[in-house]
DNA sequence: TCAAGATATGAACTGAGGTTCACTACTAAA
DNA sequence: TTTAGTAGTGAACCTCAGTTCATATCTTGA
């Protein structure tokens, strides 16, 4: 046998498939998944175009695995909001704005995740992420109904509005790019948030 | 000279690049921008592959020519709306209800025009339509709050929540596409219009 | 009917990008 | 210091889709 054949080899292989993970994700955050080229992602993790397919048995298996990743830990974090205590009306106002920051900072990367289109197996992994994050304002807005603090909307209709109304404000191409000073982040994740409570609840911020 | 130099040649060559036109946009229509190859195109066309560029100097001016065809239809048809000398209240619920049900129509091809990313030239029609539709929406909603109707929001977000909010409930990926009857479709229609409406007016329908 | 230009054809070309593989370089046990 | 096995390399390969062009076919005026 050669090299050490102890825990570490193991070990060691998974950090390379990290480092070549981590390049891929870092040129989809900086140019979409166009920018995710095999010879790039190559370059960028600093190996040979080969070497990568040592590691990972595809693109398309690279690819679902930055989606799977990074989505996860998006809705884990949205879906918390969603599981606390508090009133629907603050849940919901909390989802949002946490969602659309945390968003905003990565921008090009949110966009990739859910917006643009790419490869069929790929595809299925982004979908289902919208489906997780649309089921978290999906359950909000069933409880403020159940408890008679939401009017009576389709849950599953406004939590899809809810999700493409900030997705479009946010991240979308109409979205005012020139923003990017935190104070008009800020504006825009208030106005996004007010517009989504007030459709929901019929007044911001449960104010009347 | 040969052919008929008449009134008629120029009238034929234009014929004959609407009918490629039309092949290829049934074809988007039918599987979205990835099932518009020129080949398929000029099948669908009746012709050979070459043929298609004897009428269409490229496939990116062919792909142009359909955003922006389609669009304009479209994007008139709202703005007719929004120019009306109604009540925002009205108009808004109208505008929605208008776009969404020719949206359904044709799922496919509304979600092609608006949220499928396609090459930089043709993304620039695209994001251009768009932009439009917004606009239409932020006028409306200028509108109704000059006139002390809607609440002081900022025009441009609540436009690109509304766009972004029927498009995700209609077209999107997340959109409820099992429902396809017709009574399906106007519950869909309506509960987003409503979505809408309340997140502008603070009641559905103007009723509070 | 014929000539000449217009129109149509589709096989071949081209470039881009994912994937492979024969080869080199390295590591560590013997 | 061998040496067997592992990691790394990058040029070559393959496929796919857009584009071209030499050739064939058609249309009309003479």
């Amino acid at each position: 046998m050669v090299y050490r054949r102890t825990e570490n080899a193991a070990q060691r292989l998974a950090d390379k498939r990290a480092r070549i993970l981590k390049a891929a994700r870092d040129l989809v955050a900086e140019g979409g998944w166009a920018a995710a080229q095999m010879d790039h992602v190559a370059d960028k993790a600093g190996v040979a175009t080969g070497t990568v397919y040592r590691y990972w048995p595809s693109k398309t298996e690279l690819c679902v695995e930055i989606v799977a990743t990074v989505s996860a830990r998006e809705v884990g974090i949205v879906k918390a909001v969603a599981d606390r205590k508090s009133p629907p009306i603050e849940k919901l106002s909390a989802a949002i704005h946490t969602f659309a920051s945390r968003a905003l900072r990565g921008r090009r990367l949110a966009y990739a995740l859910i917006a643009e289109p790419v490869d069929p197996e790929v595809e299925a992994v982004r979908l289902e992420y919208r489906a997780q994050l649309a089921h978290c304002f999906d359950r909000i807005v069933r409880e403020g109904i159940m408890r008679g603090i939401f009017p009576r909307l389709d849950p599953a209709v406004a939590a899809a509005c809810i999700v493409g109304a900030f997705m479009e404000a946010l991240i979308g191409p109409l979205a005012p790019a020139k923003g990017t000073g935190s104070r008009a982040n800020k504006h825009l994740i208030e106005q996004i948030t007010q517009f989504c409570l007030r459709a929901s609840v019929g007044s911001p911020a449960g104010k009347p």
